[in-house]
DNA sequence: TAAAGTCTGTCGTTTATACGACAGATTTGG
DNA sequence: CCAAATCTGTCGTATAAACGACAGACTTTA
């Protein structure tokens, strides 16, 4: 680890000598672009600490869908709720840029939370934020319509990974309108046309790949107005 | 802790001495059927373990539709990922029968873990499974039909919470077809025709509220049979 | 144990969004 | 830097599943 920029999740969290001991029983993997780390149900028991690089986490549904559940950047931890027996869904996580792991065997690495419990700690913490924005996706997949979750999805991002610059927010993911669907669970043309429409809108444009949000707020707005009275359908609480 | 019996998941997987390290620091508290444990974004920092009863936690979209995220059971552990900043999507946890709970401040939970590491080893184990479940409920929601959504979610249910007698399985959890819509992402009347068909086919029966599974085989082949050739379909890889 | 409340099953009807196709733009990689 | 591959935008059409309504069955609770 020498580029220290920009490490995200777990790494950032843990003090130097935790990832010094991290470090000392890690044993290092490059993958080059569209590499996977591991694939389908290979229950291969290793977790991941990126170093370097971007990788994809998605499930393959027994129709051939592609269903993303994450990006994972530098500093972030993976494979720790990835595999494990699972009935038919393939799981899949593939490198998108050139990219270097830490790798650990699952009883190397347990052993050593065990040693240094902070560590322990902000593994916990990471899968809680885990869980809670998997909740989220679902959450919106099962009772949004396409709009609402393109909309959440863009604002979700911009909080995440946006860089904000004079009043705008630009977000350099190069996410193909594939991989957004992907991620929202729509088809395809209907992110193809809803981007246009809010380009036509002038609420955000794209450049090459990377999106910017011109107005954080049209677009909450927007958010908020495509959907119905909400007061009248509410059906307990 | 007198009624030990079907104890799951967290408090299962402590030792005799965890578990009393975890007791001797509880506050006890008794929630009547239909009560709210916690409640929307009320960020109260309690970390619960459920000795006795049921908890449905969930989530209420903006349009008032509820996502049902899981049911808790004894044993369990909840409220570790539910609260924190959560933008606008609620999160809920309600008693649905009598039930009781050790309730820990976060900060107080946080310096046990750290004190007992295997038990937040335990607790990185528990928030494992529950990120592969809202995965495996995320890829249903976004890329299956109603159809095999229902299919799928009744053999999950058979094999967690299924009892097998003579051949059959009976699973007791008592849902209402507004109960299982919510945790599939369908509307209430699609489950009451699915299930009446596959009554009609002979595949499961209900008794009260409790559903009896004749042949998983048949269950299964349903679930494979129908969906389209999938070959033909696949994207990539 | 009776009355109120809730749940189930089954209808049309409507609607959101997937799907297929294709032309033109953009990106990639040798 | 050019050719091949991939991605975007936009049609119309098809369809799965939501929605609304209602009668009858079952549960709750007072």
């Amino acid at each position: 680890m020498h580029k220290e920029h920009a490490l995200f999740g777990f790494l950032q969290k843990l003090t130097r000598d935790e990832i010094h001991s991290l470090e000392s029983i890690a044993t290092r993997v490059s993958f080059k672009k569209r590499e996977y780390i591991f694939q389908a149900n290979l229950t291969n028991n290793t977790i991941y600490v990126l170093t370097e690089g971007r990788i994809k986490i998605s499930r393959l549904s027994t129709m051939g869908q592609e269903c993303i559940q994450w990006f994972c950047f530098p500093g972030e931890i993976f494979g720790l709720s990835e595999h494990t027996y699972d009935r038919d869904s393939g799981l899949y996580a593939q490198a998108l840029i050139p990219s270097n792991v830490w790798a650990f065997s699952k009883s190397e690495f347990y052993r050593l939370l065990h040693k240094k419990p902070g560590i322990a700690l902000v593994v916990v913490d990471q899968l809680s934020s885990r869980v809670r924005t998997l909740g989220d996706m679902l959450l919106h997949v099962s009772c949004e319509n396409v709009n609402a979750r393109l909309i959440n999805f863009l604002q979700r991002l911009s909080e995440f990974y946006g860089k904000p610059s004079d009043q705008q927010i630009k977000i350099d993911m190069y996410l193909t309108h594939q991989e957004i669907a992907d991620m929202i669970g729509v088809c395809r043309q209907t992110v193809s046309s809803l981007m246009a429409q809010l380009k036509r809108q002038g609420i955000i444009s794209t450049d090459k790949r990377s999106i910017v949000i011109n107005s954080l707020a049209s677009l909450e707005h927007i958010g908020k107005t495509n959907m119905a009275s909400p007061e009248q359908k509410i059906r307990h609480l």
